[in-house]
DNA sequence: CGCCTTCACCCTAAGGTGAAGGCGGTGCCTTAGT
C-alpha cells in the first residue's frame, strides 16, 4: 500500500519550525504518522532517542490539547521547562499535581482551555480522582501520551495501583488516541501495557536495543572484598562520571563514604532522602559536579546525560528489564562506555524478599465479601478492613484480575454482577498472586542466567527481550575472550571456537526446531513463545511460569514442545 | 532469602556459640500542625 506522504511532510515541517529539529528518524516518523491517523502506538526507543518528540510534534498539529501522564514529578518538571523555554503557545506546558496549589491548578486548566497552553502533564493518581477526571475530560484532549509506560507493569500490581486503572481512566477521558512510550519492554511487559491501557491494534515501534559502544562485563565475586577490589580497579582505569548501583539505602551511604575515604569522590542517592537534597544531587550530577554517584534504583529515570562513562552493579538486579534500563544510561554520546556487573549468589536472597510472599486468603475472602455489599471507596474499605493503603491496593488488584472486583465510572469499587463467591475469589486470587510471583522469580532466574552465561552477553540479553542479534555482539567479555557459543551440547565443557560457531547465523537451522517468536506448548508449563537460541539452550517465555531455558537436545529427543496453532 | 545485631547461655571468668528477631526498593497523595 502506498501511503500518502502528507502527514510526513507536515510532521517534518512542524519538527523544524516548532522545535528546530532538522530531521526525524524513520522509527520516530512511523510512530508519529500512526498518531496523526488517530491510531494507538507503543513506542520502545532508548531514552535520548527522541521518544518525547513522538508525541510532541503531532501534538502541535492536532486540534485539542495533549495529556501527558508521567510517573515522576521531577521528570515532568524537566520536560515542562524544556517545552516552555521555547516560548511558543503551541508548545506551552502546564501541570496538575500535588505540587501545585488549588489556584495554580485552576490557572493551568484555564490556560489549556483558552489555548495558551497545549500540554497538560499529570499523574495516574490525579486522574483517579473523579472530580479531576471530569475537569480533564472537559478539555477534550486530542491525544494521551503515557510516558515511562513500563511502570504499568513494574509498579501497577502493588506499588502504585492507580497505574492499573489507567486504561479505564483514559476511556473516561473520551478515549482519544493513546501513545505509550518506554525505553525497554520485554514481551510480557509489552502485553501488560497493551492490555492494561486497552490499546487497540497499536502500531508497535521498536528500535534496536543493542548498544555497540557499551562493553558488557560480569564478574562472579566469591567475597565482598573481591567485589570492592573489582570496583576500585574500574574506578582507577576509567574516566568519570559514572553510576554505582547498590541494592539498599544503607549500602549507598556506606559505599559512598568508603569510596570518598579512598580518594574517589562519591555522593549517594536513594529514595529515603529529603526531596530537596535529591533534587540538588540530580542537578549536580547532570552538571558534572558529581563524578561518582552511588545509588539505589531510585536514581535514573529521566537521567538523560550523554557522557556517563560506566555503570557498575554491586548486586544482581531483579530482572534483565531493570538491568538494561540502568546500563542504558551509559554512553549516550556514543563514546565508549562500560557496564560491569559484580554479583554474588547471596544477592538473590534480597530479590526473593522483594518479590513478596503469598497474600492472606482470609483477608482476600473478607475483602471480596465487603465488595459485594455495594460500591464503595478505597478509604471506606481501609477503615472497614484495617488494611494499609498499599496492601489493600495489592489485594484489590488481585481480586480485580480474577473478576471479583471492578472499578465503576465514578471510581468507586464494587463487585461485578457474576463475581465468584468470596471463598472462590480468594482461592483464584491466591493462584494469580502465585503466578505473578513465579513469573517475577523467572525474571530473576534469567538475570542470573545472564550473569552465568559463557555465551555472547549481547545475544543473551536481547533474546530475553524477544529480539534477535544475528551475530555475536563483539562488545562483551565473553566475545572478547573468544568463548562465545562454544558450550558443548551436553554441557560437559567448552571449546574455544571464536565467534558464532552456532550463535546465530540467519535462517532456521537443524538445531532450532521451532522458529523464533513461534508459539509452542509444553505438557506441564502450557503455552509459550520461543524467544531465542543460544548454543544448545533455548529460551521460552511461558504464560503461566515465565521464562524457562531448555536444552534443545532434550526438547528434540523427548518431544517436550509442540507447535501451537 | 540471607544479612546483621542482640542476647541468653555456658559458669571460675571470659569470650565463643547458637537462637531469635529485625531489616531490606521504587512515589504518588493527603492532612495536621508550625
Amino acid at each position: 500500500m502506498k501511503l500518502p506522504p502528507l502527514h510526513a511532510i507536515r510532521l517534518r515541517r512542524a519538527a523544524r519550525h516548532r522545535f528546530g529539529w532538522r530531521s526525524l528518524r524513520p522509527d520516530q516518523l512511523t510512530a508519529m504518522r500512526a498518531v496523526m491517523r488517530r491510531r494507538d502506538a507503543l513506542v520502545i526507543l532508548p531514552t535520548g532517542g527522541g521518544k518525547s518528540a513522538v508525541y510532541q510534534v503531532p501534538a502541535t498539529l492536532l486540534t485539542g490539547p495533549t495529556v501527558v501522564i508521567s510517573p515522576l514529578l521531577a521528570l515532568q518538571q524537566d520536560q515542562i521547562t524544556a517545552l516552555n523555554d521555547r516560548a511558543q503557545p503551541e508548545l506551552r506546558a502546564v501541570r496538575i499535581s500535588s505540587a501545585e496549589s488549588a489556584g495554580q491548578q485552576a490557572a493551568a486548566l484555564d490556560e489549556i482551555r483558552s489555548r495558551r497552553a497545549r500540554f497538560l502533564f499529570t499523574t495516574p493518581e490525579q486522574l483517579s480522582n473523579p472530580k479531576r477526571l471530569a475537569e480533564v475530560r472537559a478539555l477534550r484532549p486530542a491525544l494521551v501520551a503515557v510516558d515511562e509506560a513500563h511502570c504499568i507493569s513494574a509498579w501497577g500490581h502493588d506499588f502504585r495501583p492507580d497505574y492499573l486503572a489507567l486504561g479505564h481512566l483514559i476511556r473516561e477521558l473520551g478515549r482519544p488516541p493513546v501513545v505509550a512510550l518506554t525505553a525497554t519492554a520485554s514481551p510480557p511487559v509489552r502485553d501488560d501495557i497493551v492490555g492494561r491501557l486497552g490499546l487497540r491494534r497499536p502500531r508497535v515501534v521498536v528500535s534496536g536495543l543493542d548498544r555497540a559502544n557499551l562493553f558488557l562485563e560480569v564478574a562472579n565475586c566469591a567475597t565482598e572484598d573481591y567485589r570492592w577490589r573489582r570496583l576500585l580497579a574500574l574506578l582507577r582505569a576509567e574516566p568519570r562520571p559514572g553510576i554505582v548501583y547498590v541494592p539498599t539505602r544503607r549500602a549507598a551511604e556506606e559505599l559512598a563514604e568508603r569510596l570518598t575515604g579512598a580518594d574517589f569522590p562519591a555522593k549517594y542517592y536513594h529514595g529515603g532522602m529529603p526531596g530537596g537534597a535529591r533534587e540538588n544531587l540530580h542537578e549536580d550530577f547532570l552538571a558534572d559536579r558529581v563524578p561518582i554517584m552511588v545509588a539505589t534504583s531510585a536514581f535514573g529515570m529521566g537521567i538523560d546525560k550523554p557522557n556517563i562513562r560506566w555503570v557498575v552493579h554491586m548486586a544482581l538486579p531483579d530482572a534483565p528489564d531493570s538491568y538494561l534500563q540502568e546500563i542504558g544510561r551509559a554512553g549516550r554520546d556514543r563514546g565508549p562506555a562500560r557496564a560491569l556487573l559484580l554479583w554474588r549468589a547471596e544477592d538473590v536472597g534480597l530479590r526473593r524478599y522483594f518479590t513478596g510472599g503469598a497474600p492472606d486468603p482470609e483477608e482476600l475472602r473478607d475483602l471480596a465479601a465487603l465488595l459485594r455489599d455495594g460500591p464503595t471507596t478505597r478509604t471506606a474499605l481501609r477503615e472497614r478492613t484495617g488494611l494499609g493503603a498499599r496492601k489493600l491496593g495489592q489485594l484489590l488488584a488481585l481480586l480485580e484480575r480474577v473478576g471479583a472486583a471492578d472499578t465503576r465510572p465514578d471510581n468507586r469499587l464494587g463487585s461485578p454482577r457474576y463475581a465468584p463467591k468470596p471463598v472462590d475469589a480468594a482461592t483464584a486470587a491466591l493462584a494469580e498472586a502465585e503466578r505473578q510471583q513465579t513469573v517475577q522469580r523467572s525474571r530473576t532466574d534469567m538475570m542470573r542466567a545472564f550473569a552465568e552465561t559463557r555465551s555472547c552477553r549481547g545475544q543473551t540479553l536481547l533474546a530475553y527481550f524477544g529480539e534477535r542479534l544475528p551475530k555475536p555482539c563483539g562488545h562483551c567479555d565473553n566475545c572478547h575472550a573468544g568463548l562465545d557459543a562454544a558450550v558443548s551440547p551436553a554441557g560437559t565443557g567448552t571449546t574455544r571456537g571464536g565467534f558464532g560457531r552456532r550463535g546465530g547465523r540467519n535462517g532456521p537451522r537443524a538445531e532450532e526446531p521451532f522458529p523464533v517468536h513461534s508459539a509452542v506448548r509444553h505438557v506441564e508449563w502450557g503455552s509459550g513463545m520461543v524467544l531465542g537460541y543460544e548454543g544448545d539452550r533455548m529460551t521460552v517465555l511461558f504464560d503461566e511460569v515465565g521464562y524457562k531455558t531448555l536444552s534443545v537436545r532434550v526438547v528434540s529427543a523427548q518431544g517436550l514442545l509442540e507447535p501451537q496453532r
